[in-house]
RNA sequence: GCAUUUAUAGCUCAGUAGGAUAGAGCGACCGCCUCCUAAGCGGUAGGCCGCUGGUUCGAAUCCAGUUAAGUGCACCA
């Protein structure tokens, strides 16, 4: 469906060509005073200066030629040469009645799709999930939720740290603890057991005990890097201990995204692009990308517009072995090979922006990827304690996901007892945990990602304000009346949406047209935060049109059959804004 | 040291391609439940948009400088 901005700007090319101007000045933006007007064209001002005359003059002139009496309730040119415009409530209320009959509520699919793949920076196994893995999952899914809605391929990978050292210190560990087991012996040649020798939770004690003693016993250290060796190089038995800290490692983190209702559609780690590192770091020798420099393999990524100094592209290290870059560019091999994807999308902590900046131009340098495929960086920002210090526990430590995410349940669940008492316990249990997760998503997603923010329970899990709770609320009136409607018998009519009686069902209705517009900005721009601020709006036009209109006591059953539609449209439009935001609204709170 | 990001109300944040009177929320103060959920709605107070200069008819927005805070600068990931 053609946008209500691009209907108008059709019509004032028209007019301004009429008169002899470019068309370029006939651009229309949303009013910026909902006082004076719904949508302005402030080009006669600029256009003033390349003809010569009076801005007011030229507004004048062009309002003359606007000759659309259905698309417009008034027309004026204001000094010193703004053309203010509001819309015709009947064509309103018609395009309206569009949307609704339109399954994706007048947004078109693009047309031409791309595949793009999202990274979401990768958990590291064996690890349990910390806060900061929080706001790469949060954004990440928002993204690409946007991005599917809009009519892209996306693509989501976890992207797991699998690789490396870790692994061989949790093997290491686990053979001083448990020598006897099979996968320590040599000779075995059997199949190995298909039960895991540990759980997750011992996994997670496992890993910081090693961390710990490799760093003061360098023979342990050494064991680890042996055992990390003989990993990487064939030994059976390690790798299919490897696969017992994967498969548990990932049940585990599988169960705790589902709990922020973010999902992947890759689970892949850096281990998948191992095998792709020999050829590639043959080609850039071969190619003469790779030079070596103080012993390490590197390509020199310097540009002549640089205004910083961009260290080189590391390969290899100097003793021969893979590090990050390497993995992170073996992954593009990978991703090329299998999806050839428009674009990537690396949604990490905007710390690493330098690295990847440096990975990018080594990948483009070395014609990892062609010209047609975007490597983008989305770096977001820290989350901050109220303090403004990085979020920590009380005691000082990393927060685990788990424990926040549950503090903030229990939040909303005593906030739910108190306030609502004829609620079942199952109820509020189940309700205060979609509730709790609309505070966080929201409370994240409204700040610009690319910006440190305050993490503050208290404010987000509030009822009241810029809330996620407070949407949901809207969300829940809106239920709750249709509920009632249907309930009283009606809903079997055939309803239209008739022009709006009140400044407040037209201001809602005016908002209700947006939807296509903001999706499509916030997905170009990568930010959601536009749709948050978007169903902030939407809200407050619902609540400000429901708190003046009684709308299943209506007598006129025309009027009221309109606000019903009006109504499921509105519920329509928040629930499938929320969903690109990653939460959900329950029936009742 | 070099680079880079940020600076808007007491606090937390928006501010859409330079445009009309810089907006929300929280907190403060004042109103509104016989009525579809008051987790709501209306209102008042609160601002040299870090500072200085420049471009422009017009700047929170663009440019230069300056101050403060954060972050990053090859064998970690």
């Amino acid at each position: 469906m053609k946008k209500i901005l691009d209907i108008i700007a059709d019509e004032l090319i028209c007019a301004f060509t009429a008169c002899g101007y470019n068309e370029k000045y006939a651009r229309v933006t949303l009013s910026n005073r909902p006082d004076l007007c719904e949508y302005q064209c402030n080009g006669a001002l600029p256009a003033a200066k390349e003809y010569k005359k009076a801005p007011i003059a030229i507004a004048n002139e062009v309002l003359e030629k606007l000759n659309v009496s259905t698309l417009f309730d008034s027309k004026e040119a204001v000094m010193p040469g703004f053309i203010n415009l509001k819309l015709s409530t009947e064509f309103l209320a018609g395009y309206l009645d569009q949307i609704s009959s339109d399954w994706r509520l007048g947004c078109d699919l693009i047309e031409h799709p791309k595949t793009i793949i999202i990274d979401y920076g990768g958990p590291n196994v064996a690890k349990p999930l910390h806060v900061g893995h929080l706001r790469s999952a949060i954004i990440g899914e928002s993204i690409k939720r946007i991005g599917k809605f809009i009519g892209h391929n996306v693509i989501g990978d976890v992207h797991l740290g699998d690789w490396g050292l870790q692994m061989g210190l949790i093997i290491t560990e686990l053979k001083l603890r448990q020598p006897n087991l099979v996968y320590f012996d040599k000779s075995f040649e059997g199949e190995y057991p298909t039960k895991s020798p540990f759980t997750i939770s011992e996994l997670e004690e496992i890993y910081p005990v090693a961390s710990s003693k490799s760093k003061e016993d360098t023979d342990y250290k050494e064991a680890a890097m042996e055992a990390t060796y003989l990993l990487q190089n064939g030994c059976s038995g390690y790798q299919a201990l490897l696969k017992h800290i994967l498969k548990v490692s990932v049940t585990d983190l599988k169960k705790n995204y589902e709990n922020l209702n973010v999902s992947f559609d890759l689970w892949k780690g850096e281990s998948d692009a191992q095998p792709y590192i020999p050829d590639m770091v043959k080609y850039m020798k071969d190619n003469g990308y790779a030079t070596i420099s103080n012993g390490a393999l590197v390509v020199d990524v310097k540009e002549d517009f640089d205004t910083k100094e961009i260290p080189p592209c590391m390969i290899l290290k100097s003793d021969g072995a893979s590090l990050y870059n390497t993995t992170d560019l073996a992954t593009i091999v990978e991703r090329m090979k299998l999806f050839n994807p428009d674009k990537l999308i690396y949604v990490v902590d905007k710390r690493q922006e330098l690295y990847f900046e440096q990975v990018f131009r080594c990948a483009r340098k070395t014609k990892l990827v062609g010209d047609d495929t975007e490597l983008k960086f989305l770096g977001f920002g820290t989350m901050n304690g109220k303090d403004g210090k990085p979020f920590k526990t009380r005691e000082g430590g990393v927060m685990r996901l788990e424990n926040l995410i549950t503090s903030i349940n229990e939040e909303m669940y005593n906030k739910m007892k108190e306030n609502r008492t004829l609620i079942s316990e199952e109820e509020a249990l189940s309700t205060s945990k979609i509730v709790g997760l609309s505070a966080v998503k929201y409370g994240d997603l409204s700040n610009q990602t690319s910006k440190d923010y305050v993490f503050d329970i208290d404010r987000f899990t509030s009822f009241e304000g810029d809330t996620g709770p407070y949407i949901l609320y809207t969300i829940v009136r809106i239920k709750s009346i249709l509920a009632k409607y249907s309930e009283l018998g009606g809903g079997g009519e055939h309803m239209t949406i008739n022009p709006a009686k009140s400044e407040s069902e037209k201001a809602l209705m005016l908002e209700l047209t947006k939807l296509s517009s903001v999706v499509e900005s916030s997905f170009e721009e990568l930010a959601p935060h536009k749709i948050c601020s978007y169903v902030y709006d939407l809200a407050n036009a619902f609540n400000r049109f429901y708190h003046e209109t009684k709308i299943i006591s209506e007598e006129d059953a025309t009027t009221r059959a309109s606000w019903i539609k009006l109504l499921t449209l509105a519920k329509k439009i928040l629930e499938t804004s929320i969903n690109l935001l990653g939460f959900e609204a329950p029936e009742r709170m």
